[in-house]
DNA sequence: CTGTTAGCGCTTTCAG
DNA sequence: CTGAAAGCGCTAACAG
C-alpha cells in the first residue's frame, strides 16, 4: 500500500538520488523533471518513511517526557504546553509515566535512548550518581524540572525555597504564631529524589527560625492526617497548616470539613501550586503560585535549544508568588 | 558512542549474521561463539538500534493516542491506565493533542502514520467520510473511544444514552419536575463530531418525554451561565440542572455559589463522569460513574489485539451507574 | 542536470 | 555451524 521513492523513480523513468532533490527541493535538476516527479508523488500519495529518513538523518524528531504520573493536575497542565510547544517546533512527544518507580523511570529512559529521542524532559526519581552516568553516558540532551540532579543537566522550575520562605513570611504576617508543615514526600528521604520537597522544608525550617515567637511542627508521614489529628489537640496559638502542594491541602481541607474544624476560623490552610481546579474549592485556598504553563513552555525550549546545541542556563528559575485565598485570616 | 553490532563482528572476528544469531539467541550457533559475543556486547553496554529494526521488522511497539486536551480530568485518567496497559505489552506511546481542531487532528495522525506507529487510539474530532477514508487507507489499526466514526473502527466507552436516562428518572424519582440540561458541546453541531454529547442530548429528550409531568430546557452555548440565569427566573417548579460533565457542573456549582443560590435547597445540580476531584468538592456532587481506568486499560487492550490481528468486538459498553451526591434531594 | 554508489544498523535467506 | 549477500527506504557524495 504504501508507495516508496524507488516506485516514484520507476515510474518517472529516472533514479531515487533525482526523486530526491525533487522531493526534498534541492538544487541541481531540470524544471520539468521535477515537476513530473512532484506531480507523480502527490498522485500516488506518496509520504516519506519516517523511520527511514531517521535512520540516515541521524535525528528522530521526537522528544520524550518522563512524569511521575498525571493525577497531580499541575503536571498535566504543564504536560500541555509543553506539548503545544513540541508541536510548534516540529516534534513529537512520548509521555511515560515512571509512577515514581526508580527501576522503571530506568527502564523507560533506556527505552527512549533506544529509539533515539532528540532529547529528554526529566523529573527525576532517581538521584545516585550511577543514575546520573547512566543518562550523561548516552549523550542525549536532558532538561530537568520538578527534582534536581547534580550534574550538567539543565533545570527549570521555581525557587521552592524562597516560595515557603515567603508563604511563612505571610502566615507570620496574618498573625498565625504555629504552622504545621505538611509534606509526606520528604518520608521517601534516602529512597528517591526528593530535592524539591526538601527545599521547600529547609525554606520553612530556616524562615520559622527567624521569627522569634513562631512555633512550628513538620508532617512527613503517609498517616499524615492521624499524625495532623493528635497534633491539633496540643494547640492553643493561633494555627496553620502549610502544605508542600495543593493536594495535601485539599485531602487536609475535606479532613477538616468532616471533622468541623472550621477553615480559618479554628485553623489556617495554605497549599502551593494553584492548580486550576482549586477555582472550584471553597473557602477558596491560599496557594502558592507560579506559572506553570510557562514552565512547559520553556522546559521544551530549553530542550531543543539544547538539541540544537546552543547555550542554555543551567538554571531557570519561574517566579512565583503568595496567592491570598480566604482559608487563612488576619487576626 | 554508540556501538554496533558491526563492531561486536569485527572484535570477536565473525560477520554480523552470527552476532545477530547470537543476540536473538536463534539457533545454529556454536555455544562458544555465542557466549564470546555475548560477553563482548554486555561488556561494550551494546544496545540494538531501535529504529533500524524497525525498519526491517516492519513494526515500532509503539502506540500512539489522540486525545482533545488534558485539562478534563477524566482523560487525564483514562491515558495514566492507557499507558500503563501499553507499558506491561512492550508499547511506549505518543500522546497527542488535537485541541478538538479538525485540521491538527489529522495532522498530527498523518504525523503517526509516517512514524509507523503500530496502532492508534482516537477519540475523533473530525467526522466526515473523507476523514474515515484517510483513516482506513492506512490501514494502521485505529480504535476509537468518547466519540464515534461509522467505518468498521472498535469503540469503547459507555452506553451514554442509556445513562441520561438513567439520570432523568433518577431526578424525576426525587421528585423533580423542570429539568434543564446544559450541554455546550452540543452548539459544535455540524461543526465537529459530537456523537457523544449528541448521545447524551437524545437520552435527555427521549427520557423526558417519557415523563408527562416533567418540563425541560436545554441550554447548548458558550454563554450558558447567563442563559441559565434568565431561565431560573422563570421556573418555579422544583428544578434540577443535568450537565453533560463534570467540568460544566462544577462551574454551574460555583456560579450558583457566587449568586448565593443553595444547592440542592433551591436547585439541584448533577454532573457526568464522576472524575477523582469530586471528592474535593460540597455538597458532594451527584454525578454519572464509571470505570474510566478500565476503559483506558481495555482500550489498550483492544488496540494491542487489533494490532496481533485478533478479533475485537466493534463496540464494548462499560456499565455506568448514577452516583447519589448532596446536591439533589428528595422532596 | 542526472546516474551510480555507498551507507545508516539490523535481519534474513541461501550457500557452503 | 558460519559467511556472504540482499534488503528495509532514504540520503548524500562523487562522477559524468
Amino acid at each position: 500500500m504504501n508507495v516508496t521513492s524507488k516506485q516514484i523513480a520507476e515510474l518517472c523513468g529516472v533514479t531515487r538520488g533525482t526523486v530526491d532533490r525533487a522531493l526534498n527541493n534541492r538544487p541541481g535538476i531540470h524544471p520539468d523533471t521535477r515537476d513530473k516527479i512532484m506531480r507523480v508523488a502527490e498522485e500516488l500519495g506518496y509520504r516519506p518513511h519516517f523511520l527511514a529518513q531517521s535512520l540516515v538523518k541521524g535525528h528522530t524528531k521526537t522528544l520524550g517526557i518522563v512524569l511521575f504520573d498525571i493525577h497531580n493536575q499541575i503536571f498535566s497542565q504543564l504536560f500541555h504546553a509543553f506539548e503545544a510547544e513540541a508541536r510548534k517546533r516540529g516534534y513529537i512527544v512520548y509521555l511515560v509515566l515512571s509512577n515514581r518507580d526508580k527501576e522503571l523511570e530506568m527502564e523507560y529512559i533506556n527505552n527512549l535512548f533506544d529509539r533515539r529521542v532528540d532529547g529528554i524532559a526529566l523529573l527525576p526519581a532517581n538521584d545516585n550518581k550511577k543514575f546520573e552516568s547512566f543518562l550523561l553516558r548516552s549523550r542525549t540532551p536532558i532538561v530537568t524540572f520538578g527534582n534536581r540532579l547534580f550534574g550538567p543537566f539543565p533545570y527549570i522550575w521555581i525557587n521552592d525555597k524562597q516560595a515557603i520562605c515567603d508563604s511563612v513570611a505571610f502566615l507570620a504576617d496574618q498573625g498565625y504564631r504555629h504552622l504545621i508543615y505538611l509534606s509526606p514526600p520528604l518520608m521517601r528521604k534516602g529512597k528517591e529524589n526528593i530535592y524539591v520537597p526538601e527545599q521547600r522544608y529547609q525554606g520553612f525550617i530556616e524562615a520559622c527560625a527567624e521569627i522569634p515567637a513562631m512555633r512550628f511542627n513538620v508532617i512527613a508521614h503517609k498517616q499524615y492526617l492521624t499524625e495532623l489529628e493528635t497534633l491539633l489537640e496540643t494547640i492553643d496559638s493561633k494555627c496553620a497548616i502549610l502544605c508542600s502542594s495543593d493536594v495535601y491541602a485539599l485531602e487536609v481541607l475535606k479532613w477538616l470539613k468532616a471533622r468541623k474544624i472550621r477553615v480559618p476560623d479554628q485553623v489556617g490552610l495554605m497549599g502551593f501550586d494553584n492548580i486550576e481546579f482549586l477555582k472550584y474549592i471553597n473557602p477558596s485556598l491560599t496557594t502558592v503560585d507560579y506559572n506553570v504553563n510557562e514552565i512547559g513552555t520553556k522546559l521544551a525550549d530549553l530542550l531543543i535549544r539544547r538539541i540544537n546545541d546552543e547555550e542554555v542556563p543551567v538554571e531557570t528559575l519561574i517566579d512565583h508568588h503568595v496567592l491570598q485565598g480566604e482559608s487563612v485570616m488576619s487576626e
